[in-house]
RNA sequence: UCCCCGGUCGUUCAACGGUAGGACAGCGGCCUUUGACGUCGUGAAUCGUGGUUCGAAUCCACGCUGGGGAGCCA
């Protein structure tokens, strides 16, 4: 199962051919500390750290923290907590904070050679003078400032002599250029704010533009790799660093990652984490890797997922099916197997002695011999599914109803022969009678069933609660809010009422004592995931994804021909 | 209106002038003490029009179409 290739890979391949940057690989990845992680991340993370490793090369894990007023001190914790969790194996933690002085000293030198002044216009006259997309701007009026008012006025904005707004420093392009980045973008801006990191110590800030290539270079990157919207910001980056002659690394953009019913915008998981529509950013529910951590994935099915995404220019949206195929493969191959039964339908076996209790041997995991086997108890009186049993059972139904006989789980056989309803007409009990020659579930004489149900002892069984997660948002395209719709509605209209439902669940005794984040396969239910929440008295499930569901594809489409 | 980048099965990625292929999703078998897993099979695409060429998804031109761009955000 080897890789495969993409044009990024292509591009450090002919790079180290051509001996440039002596054959090194150096790539960084540098989130903002504004917000969590999400699942796009684990995209840009796997090919950052993952090419470095690939050719023996080294990645940074940099912060690019140049605006304070968004940015926590939270957030680099809980990034540095995720890329290790994901397994980036970063070469050193660094900080475009780090680089502020270095970052000032090279801004002198672009003034002196005449590359940057200080601008007093306001930030509206600054936009009335760029310009449109279709027409050129115009120079600002002081554009033309000599070096020694430039070198004085920046030395006393650093001194914070001026309040926020006041005054820039821009790079001196051309006004007229067709790239509105190139229309002599801001370097700096004021900013009396504190800094997570560096304090008070600054009242001006370095611009994205003007930091990210010298902090690149100053780490001796090779491949700045970054997403698509920063195409046309390669110019600049490229101006910087060439205007003051330093090294010069190679901005590489690639498609973001999109899923479908997800969310990626971190100004709007802000939102919903703030306005409480989920519980935090390690909700479940969250396409955060706090979250989806919480959930049940696991570093391996997340990393096998965005390496099976591919690299491309191309910005298209990815089926959120495929991340469920890698979590499925992945857990599938190690979660022990258990029986719970999430909606909890009587079962009483009439002919069974109605204290014996039996211990059946159930397999921990089919897929591993090593995981072996465990004592399940059996008595008169279980808990079977309530979707195992239909009064009324359709065609293509094969589980339990009246008259016919399944096959408990490492159980018995067990026919059904009577039920018991409410004065609502609802069925509160199942009777059935058992076979003793099926014990452990074994055909007795080669007779065959077509189903077989899980199921768990009434006596015996511990409560569980269960959160059952649907997607967040109704709509594949979760921004995707109709022109009808009264004006003022966004994306939290799509919001799906039934992302999450907690019930009552039973499941087997072996479950005592499960440690939060150890994941199980509830038989035919699921992949679920202990809880943090859980206590001594309470267990608490997650459920991680569905298992695929044959029959529930067979009544939709039933359904669906109506 | 201007600039940049894209357009290949439903989705996503490959094919780098020489047989359009994989994965997911779909569909249909087989297997089954999980309607799971596994396994076998199957349908399904080069945006359009010209041009270059023995030969074009690939090169060129024009058109169509999608995304991004006018923060003192990143």
């Amino acid at each position: 199962m080897s890789e495969q290739s993409h044009f990024i890979r292509d591009i450090i391949i002919a790079d180290r051919q051509s001996t440039k940057n002596g054959g090194r690989v150096h790539t960084r990845f540098p989130p903002e500390p504004n917000g969590y992680l999400h699942v796009g991340h684990a995209k840009s993370i796997n090919l950052n750290f993952g090419l470095a490793k690939e050719f023996g090369g080294k990645c940074n894990l940099r912060f690019d923290d140049t605006n304070p007023s968004k940015e926590e001190t939270e957030y680099v914790d809980s990034i540095i907590e995720d890329v290790r969790w994901l397994g980036g194996e970063w070469d050193g933690i660094y900080y475009a904070s780090d680089y502020f002085q270095q970052l000032y000293d090279w801004a002198v030198q672009l003034i002196k050679s005449g590359k940057a002044y200080v601008c007093d216009l306001t930030p509206d006259q600054v936009r009335e003078n760029r310009g449109t997309l279709g027409e050129p701007g115009i120079n600002s009026p002081y554009r033309d400032r000599s070096v020694e008012e430039n070198l004085e006025l920046f030395a006393r904005m650093k001194a914070g002599e001026f309040p926020d707004g006041s005054r820039t420093l821009r790079a001196k392009i051309d006004m007229a250029s067709k790239n509105l980045n190139l229309r002599d973008p801001i370097m700096y801006r004021i900013l009396h704010a504190e800094h997570h990191r560096t304090g008070k110590q600054w009242c001006i800030y370095p611009m994205y533009d003007y930091a990210h290539g010298q902090s690149d270079s100053i780490e001796g990157i090779t491949h700045s790799i970054c997403t698509l919207e920063f195409e046309d910001h390669r110019p600049l980056y490229d101006w910087f660093v060439e205007q003051l002659g330093i090294h010069h690394p190679r901005q590489i953009e690639f498609d973001r990652l999109d899923l479908t019913y997800t969310m990626m915008s971190k100004r709007k998981l802000l939102k919903l984490v703030q306005d409480t529509y989920v519980n935090g950013w390690d909700d479940p529910r969250m396409p955060t890797i706090s979250g989806m951590r919480r959930r049940g994935y696991t570093p391996e099915s997340l990393r096998n997922f965005a390496n099976g995404l591919g690299v491309s220019k191309t910005a298209g949206i990815t089926e959120l099916a495929l991340l469920e195929y890698h979590v499925r493969e992945d857990l599938n191959k190690r979660a022990l197997r258990v029986m719970g039964v999430l909606r909890p339908l009587k079962l009483v076996l009439d002919n069974y002695p109605d204290e014996q209790v039996e211990y059946m041997e159930a397999v921990n995991n089919p897929e591993d011999a090593s995981a072996g086997t465990r004592k399940i108890p059996f008595s008169k009186v279980l808990y079977i599914e309530q979707d195992d049993f239909r009064e009324d059972p359709p065609k293509q139904f094969f589980r339990l109803s009246p008259g016919r006989e399944v096959r408990l789980r490492y159980g018995y056989f067990v026919t059904c022969t009577s039920v018991v309803k409410n004065e609502r007409g609802e069925v509160m009990e199942v009777h059935c009678s058992f076979d003793p020659a099926s014990r452990g579930g074994n055909s007795p004489n080669g007779r065959k069933v077509k189903a077989t149900i899980h199921w768990v002892s009434a006596a015996h069984a511990m409560d569980a609660e269960v959160r059952i997660y649907e997607t967040l948002f109704t709509k594949e395209d979760p921004n995707d809010v109709s022109p009808e719709s009264t004006a003022g509605q966004d994306f939290t209209a799509n919001l799906n009422p039934k992302s999450l439902e907690v019930i009552s669940a039973k499941v087997e005794p072996s479950l005592t004592g499960a440690s939060p984040g150890s994941r199980y396969q509830l038989e035919r239910m699921g992949y679920f995931c202990i809880d943090k929440d859980s206590s001594a008295d309470k267990l608490v499930l997650n459920r991680t994804v569905t298992l695929k569901d044959a029959l529930a594809k067979i009544e939709n489409k039933a359904g669906g021909k109506k």
